[in-house]
DNA sequence: TATGAATGAGGTTTCATTCAT
DNA sequence: CATGAATGAAACCTCATTCAT
């Protein structure tokens, strides 16, 4: 009854309303794409009316944007530290795991939106580049961190064949979801094998037979 | 002026039309999506007026499902010979080439709006399936050429092992594809280096150091 | 193949097309309205393609007009010879049958049409005075039919009780009409009543009981 | 300014707009049918925009469906007792006065719209039904109350007679209205001829002539 | 904060009509 | 005469947004 009290209570109750409208904006842009998503459907997937929705953002752009920065944290913050932990070399097969049986469906969907929206709502351009940014510096950490685990960096590694590593691995992670996405059962040894044939290093001899 | 010339006129102004209204909508979908995409800005961009696009199409989803279909035939007559036609051992560099340079722009975009539309359009489940069947299929058919071309088949490759090299492989087609459409400039050396390691037979010590 | 056989065969082949055009017309404005029938629905259910009907017709109201005016030229030309044809005490029954068994479903539907589009429709004006004009002219020509039939003119009945008498038999067999087109299961008797009343010269004593 | 004053605002406000659109809405089926008339014509004509409508109502059918019953809930507490108000022996005269003069225009044309509708819309069926249901208990209660006012119940009256009266009558009322709702200038002893016809007891010869 | 009535732009679709065949 | 591709106006309906409560 303390107006301390009272507050908190007030604050985290508004917590509690946006926390839900961004799950239920999650699964709806997913599925339907941002056009597609009305936010009739998502304040009634979320239990709300569209006031609520308009009581805690602006535009519907403002919450694709809030979605957006929001599973980007979840990642770095729960997701990477869950795959770093593993011990090598369960690394790979860890990160496996989580992308084909704990990456959110459609967190892959909700990016292809936010790029196609650069064109037509340049004020998203700042937050994509954010987003892109941290994107591969994540990749980046993965790959410093292997790095260290096997307490044998590789020196010989250059910046263009960072990068080139850097683009690999996002493309391999992308295209995995992707496939998940679309309804193919992935087996597990798939996604090991993809991951750790990018993370290898590249074989000299290129005569040898295919694969 | 003769009968002969003009025999075919009227079938050949439509099949015209609708190649054109195909190409334009390939544009658009890929550019705001499914839902984003309004017929009008297809048409516009086609050159004709909103009529024309309902003498030749019943529904905005009809002209989604026509343009997959197109889009995987022109795959697999095309895209596919090209990349085979490749000698070893450059046929994975031609298909690193021919993926970021030569693949129809969009096409991974039109394919992720045919993923969304899934769970609302259970008519187009069927479309998407075969589309992954067909891709896994072509995958296997590239290995299998692979093989033969070698003249090495690797007989310790078991069903098991041949459905995750197919997985892995077309995975990172896709996300190759995903990623260049997204506007990511990739280097010929990535998506050399993903096809590569996707191909390369796994070492069999996974103590070496990641990468 | 005589030019004349030719010429014959070709005005039989169109009039049969109108008239197979102007039959479905009649079934689509009585379901849908004037306003909710389509052109591609009439001559789909004529067996034709919206071509044939502009080759006949110069535009969806003229349609309506050649409709109303077939229709009432049937009516004097068949129904009613068949009607006055009974012999009395039967032309009263005869009359109820013919309304409640044989008269079009839905010819009435399209009168409220033709009545409806005078405001908008204003040069239609014309005929739908023609035709009000007609039904009253049909429903007096009972009457005298009727007098004469009976051999017993009644001599008192003047221009008012006239006009009254007519208004009253045409609003007793829309009635009729309606209720049998809204679904309901009339006896004959209900009709046989309803115009026997009508016809019934008025009692003198108001005082009577109801019924 | 008091809450008290302002307690109901809310919904009094929506009521009225329902009000007003169900008004508009009668006018313009009247006028034009249920396919010719146009939402935005139904809610300009009551002074709102199109989005006022899909406020109060799913779908323009269902505007028609709730009109029908608003309708029909005016019949049956407004025209129903002033007819039954009428005291012997002029029931007949003023039932004919209140047709003609006071029940409310066009009416009957929205009535008809629902008969149209039936076939290609099943789920009006129930609502048609229990329209024409009602209209008949109806016409039977007032026959009821005149032979109860009339202290003289005819005995002689059998189920079968009572149901074809019941039906005569109803036809005969539906009939004035719609020829007065399609603008034929009825005189009140028309409307009164009629309804004494059908209400007076059939002659038993009838071999009589005509009229 | 949250509700929901109302707005009005814009979307998909229908359809009367034209015209080249 | 009949076809049907294409036009384009106008229909129904959706939905992002505003605002009084």
């Amino acid at each position: 009854m303390s107006p301390q009290r009272r507050r908190q209570t007030r604050a985290q109750t508004q917590a509690k309303t946006r926390t839900r409208l961004l799950e239920a904006a999650a699964e709806e842009f997913a599925a339907h794409g941002f056009a597609g998503a009305s936010i009739d459907a998502i304040t009634a997937r979320a239990g709300y009316t569209r006031g609520a929705f308009y009581s805690n953002f602006a535009t519907k752009a403002d919450l694709l944007l809030e979605l957006s920065e929001a599973q980007m944290a979840r990642f770095s913050t729960t997701a990477l530290p869950a795959i770093l932990a593993a011990t090598e070399p369960d690394r790979t097969a860890e990160a496996a795991r989580y992308l084909l049986t704990e990456a959110p469906a459609g967190e892959l969907l909700v990016l292809v939106e936010l790029a196609r929206l650069r064109p037509s709502h340049p004020e998203l351009g700042g937050v994509i580049d954010r987003l892109t940014a941290r994107s591969l510096a994540f990749v980046d950490e993965v790959l410093t961190a292997a790095d260290t685990a096997a307490e044998q960096p590789n020196p010989s590694l250059d910046a263009a064949e960072r990068r080139a590593l850097t683009q690999a691995l996002l493309a391999a992670v992308l295209g995995l979801l992707l496939l998940r996405d679309l309804g193919v059962d992935l087996g597990l040894d798939a996604a090991e094998r993809l991951l750790r044939g990018v993370l290898a290093p590249p074989s000299d001899d290129t005569e040898g037979g295919p694969r």
